[in-house]
DNA sequence: GCACTGACTCCCA
DNA sequence: ATGGGAGCCAGTG
């Protein structure tokens, strides 16, 4: 059974994106080299194997919110993740501005 | 193999 | 601020 590269280069993205910090699904896309193909992460998240333990947590929308019914168990449980991680919600959102990951470019750098 | 859906985003009225 | 439509492409029936 064939993987799709493109789903393995998108798990590898949000692997590597830091502890306490969040991306989004279009920046994940974008670093990964598929230009407005956030619905692409979306799909490539769903069907990641366990066995990779992909931080899919760290992945929200470009508006800082969680992608599921509020109401849902995977909305609690991703909140509680990302808590766990030190990243704070002000009513259900989080500020992109705090904890968006920069990419590859040293992030010592402008977290000075 | 076609048609529809979706863990999305951008753009414009 | 808000809603509709297009763009992207993999999964599912």
């Amino acid at each position: 059974m064939s993987v799709n590269p493109r789903h393995k280069k998108i798990w590898a993205v949000v692997m590597s994106i830091p502890r306490g910090s969040v991306s989004t699904y279009g920046d994940v896309a974008r670093f990964a080299g598929y230009l407005r193909c956030a619905r692409m992460v979306g799909s490539a998240l769903r069907t990641a194997p366990k066995e990779l333990k992909v931080p899919w947590h760290r992945v929200i929308n470009s508006q800082g919110k969680i992608s599921f019914p509020s109401a849902g168990e995977q909305a609690r449980i991703q909140k509680r993740l990302l808590e766990d991680e030190g990243i704070v919600f002000l009513s259900g959102t989080v500020n992109l501005k705090n904890y968006a990951w920069q990419g590859d470019l040293d992030s010592n750098l402008w977290r000075m």
